[in-house]
RNA sequence: GGCGCUUUCGUCUAGCGGCUAGGACACAUGCCUCUCACGCAUGGAACACGGGUUCGAUUCCCGUAGGCGCUACCA
């Protein structure tokens, strides 16, 4: 057959907020896609209406244009081969259902739920199919005077698939290689309820990908053993010519504990499930999300496509653009992957520490903003300037290039409190401060010239030098400071600290000071004295 | 229960008959340093088990055990 243009889709049900193993998903399709020049379509599959729930499919959009992945055609994109919303496809189903039910491949069954509940609590392990469709009530059993009667007294019916046992069905799995199931395990699927006018998944997934032209269906591993149901569905139509390549993904797991990453896990085990924060329109329940935690998009994408796939080689940052070129469905993993969302805090954080200073200066006025504080766009760019000698990467004095672990946006806070919030009290049995602030006769605060002033008296010397400069820039405070350290022998700098900041965090000393000048240091520098006398 | 998929450090994984079994996260130690970090260096840490095939199995085959999934008029 001639070689078709790669067509592959993302379909998720409309039944809540997207959830994470499904935007991998998503991005291997997104990803296989670009590699081979196709497209990706965007279809909703809301066949099941009773689980329909308002606002999930603009959630999914959303959450797929944070996430930079882009759809071909689909649900708000367009394309030729619409609707691509299942529930407006009704017609279409329609048609190949009663192609089904004249080229005898399928049979309409009366069957109530009732009806078969009790066969199921009846015979153990009943199944509907070959062996046992003969004891039931559907269009094999009935009269095709029976039959019509009952469709036109209003019975409500549906159309199950007749699958021929004994079989062995060949799927074809990209990942996997051949996987043989025998028909005879099959049961014979409902195909369509009269009572919605709507096919089941089964249907409408063949149907469509068919009329979709799709020719990869890459999809979770909870599909594959249906995969030999929808095998002989295309073959039943007689398209088993452009019958798509199959490719099932391996699935996440829960972190700790056993069983998939479901839904509910994430905010139980402390990491989102979910790209977007959701709230639950009907319990009002907020489920968090990465993009409200502070997490990077091109983060997330990385750190997802990761579990599963890989390279080949070493490398783990990669763009989108990287990871279309490197793509491989044969690299696939078939065992199911742990979520490791320690490691999604490390990618956040190498994703975070190449951003611009441009990008961060919105970020911090948020945080200051969340935090209460009012400050000039100059104090931001400022500290911003200040944290990224430490922050980002800087060279220190030994010529080694450094870099601040930073994780989350939201970690500036504590980061840079201080810069604008004076220290309101001093924990003495902080280790930090407990080492670096003795009394006389501690030994911690002895100069050159022998004598011991206790970490207070010499702060208090320090004070009196200070009070002397007139120019507070670094230079400044430099020119005063630094000779009278080197003439007294005096180590000042952590007990500093813990007058300015109150912990054992910050930036250089004399760039704190410049930022605060002169006034608030000595402010500060009295408070502490006089708390840390107490 | 039945059927299927799967099994390398704690976690994500490389490996496609012969390797001191490699990398990353996490952890530990050291260095750097006015602090915390960052960074750098070092370290501990794995082929589930039992049979085969082979000169030789982490690698191929078969069992066993574990893990996961499916078994709806849900997707």
């Amino acid at each position: 057959m001639a070689e078709r243009k790669v067509r592959v889709r993302f379909a998720p049900s409309p039944t809540g907020p997207l959830h994470i193993g499904g935007v991998r998903t998503a991005l291997y399709n997104y990803l296989f896609a670009k590699q081979h020049g196709g497209d990706l379509i965007f279809r909703i599959e809301d066949t099941d209406s009773s689980r329909f729930v308002p606002g999930a499919e603009d959630y999914i959009i959303e959450s797929f244009n944070w996430l930079g992945i882009k759809f071909d055609e689909g649900v708000s994109f367009g394309g030729e081969h619409g609707p691509y919303r299942q529930s407006e496809r009704r017609d279409i189903y329609k048609k190949y259902v009663k192609v089904l039910l004249d080229a005898d491949k399928a049979y309409i069954a009366f069957d109530t739920p009732e009806e078969l509940n009790a066969k199921r609590a009846e015979i153990e392990n009943f199944q509907y199919d070959a062996s046992t469709r003969g004891m039931m009530r559907n269009s094999l059993t009935l009269s095709k005077e029976e039959v019509d009667n009952l469709i036109a007294a209003g019975e409500q019916y549906v159309v199950r698939f007749k699958i021929e046992p004994g079989r062995d069905v060949l799927v074809d799995d990209l990942i996997r290689g051949e996987v043989v199931i025998n028909s005879s395990i099959l049961d014979d699927k409902v195909l369509y309820k009269s009572a919605d006018e709507l096919p089941t998944y089964h249907l409408a997934n063949i149907v469509d990908d068919h009329l979709m032209e799709v020719t990869h269906v890459i999809r979770g591993e909870e599909w594959l053993p249906s995969a030999p149901l929808h095998v002989l569905l295309y073959e039943a139509f007689g398209w088993a010519d452009t019958m798509p390549h199959f490719a099932h993904l391996p699935l996440l797991l829960k972190p700790i504990g056993n069983g998939k990453l479901s839904k509910r896990d994430g905010d139980k085990l402390g990491f989102p499930v979910f790209p977007l924060e959701w709230h639950d329109p009907k319990s009002g329940e907020i489920s968090s999300g990465y993009r409200e935690k502070g997490y990077l998009p091109g983060a997330v994408v990385n750190f997802l496509a990761l579990l599963g796939w890989n390279p080949g080689n070493d490398q783990e940052l990669m763009s989108l653009d990287d990871m279309v070129k490197l793509f491989d469905l044969s690299k696939c993993s078939k065992n199911g992957a742990k979520f490791d969302y320690v490691k999604a805090a490390w990618f956040n954080h190498q994703y975070l520490i190449q951003q611009s200073d441009a990008a961060w200066v919105p970020a911090f006025d948020k945080v200051l903003k969340d935090n209460g504080i009012e400050a000039t766009a100059e104090q931001e760019a400022e500290v911003v300037r200040m944290m990224k000698l430490k922050v980002i990467e800087y060279t220190d004095g030994q010529g080694n290039k450094k870099k601040r672990n930073i994780s989350f946006a939201s970690d500036l806070w504590p980061l840079t409190k201080f810069f604008f919030v004076a220290p309101t009290e001093f924990d003495k049995e902080d280790k930090f401060i407990k080492k670096n602030w003795a009394s006389p006769g501690a030994g911690r605060t002895v100069h050159a010239d022998g004598t011991d002033p206790g970490t207070a008296e010499e702060m208090n010397q320090m004070l009196a030098v200070i009070e002397t400069i007139n120019d507070f820039s670094v230079e400044g405070q430099k020119a005063v400071i630094d000779p009278w350290v080197e003439q007294t022998g005096a180590r000042p700098w952590n007990a500093w600290r813990v007058c300015l900041v109150g912990a054992g965090q910050g930036p250089d000393m004399y760039e704190l000071a410049a930022f605060l000048g002169k006034d608030e240091v000595i402010k500060r520098m009295k408070f502490a004295i006089e708390k840390l006398s107490e």
